[in-house]
DNA sequence: GGAAAATATATTGTTGACAATAATTACAAT
DNA sequence: ATTGTAATTATTGTCAACAATATATTTTCC
């Protein structure tokens, strides 16, 4: 292993504000079921958890708050976010209208060598489909790389932060939870392939 | 006057959070331009002005980072968000693709007594606009609470959220700000009447 | 025994002080 | 004069304690 990047990412690490330390941290224990759906969150017993005070863990849930992965009541407290069907759908249509902009908007934007290394892209998800049968993870985050890529290529900041930011975030989590199985893979790919197509 | 209401109304004031309050009138303040583009902000000088501490300040700014009205970069603090001609694209597209989302979903879900309410709203502007030969600030709100309807039938939260809670708040302050004229009043009453035909 | 009131506990809101970092100024060398 | 460096100041990040509020528990009364 390189200890010379090792020890780069870890001051990256370090240097980064506590808020945001903890902000991944909790992130990354909502979306993946550790901290369950409309659990109470203590800022108190968070805060002792990672041995930081309640002013920086603060911080961490407002943010978390931001991307609605956690619900806040004044002076009430705040859980982490029940994925109802509602809501869900709710997601999936704004995700719908954003990306289908964005797509239009990549149509006109993007540059050559970039339609091609999506096409790269997605060879490399056929092959990695067809090695591992489409395990669910590598589905995961191949079909959010390319929907990242995208929205990337639309060159709309405001659509890629809320796209990548918020949107992908609450599905990812839903994905991980409600045990839903994703489109299969197959089927996806060849809905990338008609987006790149048309773009 | 009614001194109920009012006191009603101060005691609600009250009752908030001093990072609320904050958050209000410091948002005015951006909006309108009291609080000029790009100027940087203070923490401990702001928190002074409103004679609260730093903490539920601190809170404020972060919620107007979180709709986008400061820029904050750890460490170097926050600036109010300059307003440049990308920026204001951007803000538009987003804008079209969620509000043309808002009123296909208006169009399934409204009932029929909101589309009569709607009817109602626009005579109110039409009749307004031919009064005052469209003052611009009624033409601002009008617009905007016409476009807030849209929103609100479409019964999608999250576009709601994101086009009245943030995107709107930025067009107001451009509009407010870059002395830009609106669309013509009359103009945008007849593409409002189009819309709600088509819903 | 159950509902309402009173008490106690837990939790969030707020504050002021201190630490760490960034921005500014003063100074030195060339 | 200008550039680079050291000292200074200003500003943000973090903490621990206190106040205000909400939640849970106990008590009282019928």
């Amino acid at each position: 292993m390189n200890t010379t990047i090792l020890a780069q990412s870890e001051k990256l690490l370090e240097s980064r504000t506590l808020a945001e330390q903890a902000y991944e941290s909790i992130k990354t224990d909502i979306i993946t079921g550790t901290l369950a759906q409309g659990s109470k969150i203590i800022e108190s017993a968070l805060a002792l958890k990672f041995g930081i005070s309640r002013g920086p863990l603060r911080e961490a849930i407002h943010r978390l708050e931001r991307i609605k992965l956690v619900v806040r009541v004044p002076r009430a407290g705040s859980r982490v976010v029940r994925l109802n069907q509602k809501l869900m759908e709710d997601i999936y249509t704004a995700r719908e209208s954003l990306e289908g902009m964005a797509a239009r908007l990549a149509a006109r934007h993007i540059p050559d060598k970039d339609i091609h290394s999506l096409h790269e892209l997605l060879d490399a998800h056929e092959e990695a489909i067809g090695r591992t049968d489409g395990k669910a993870y590598f589905q995961h985050e191949g079909d959010i790389d390319f929907h990242y890529r995208i929205a990337l290529a639309s060159q709309n900041q405001w659509i890629l932060e809320n796209l990548h930011g918020e949107l992908y975030q609450l599905i990812r989590m839903g994905r991980h939870q409600s045990g839903q199985t994703p489109e299969r893979p197959a089927t996806a790919l060849s809905q990338h392939r008609l987006i790149v197509a048309a773009i």
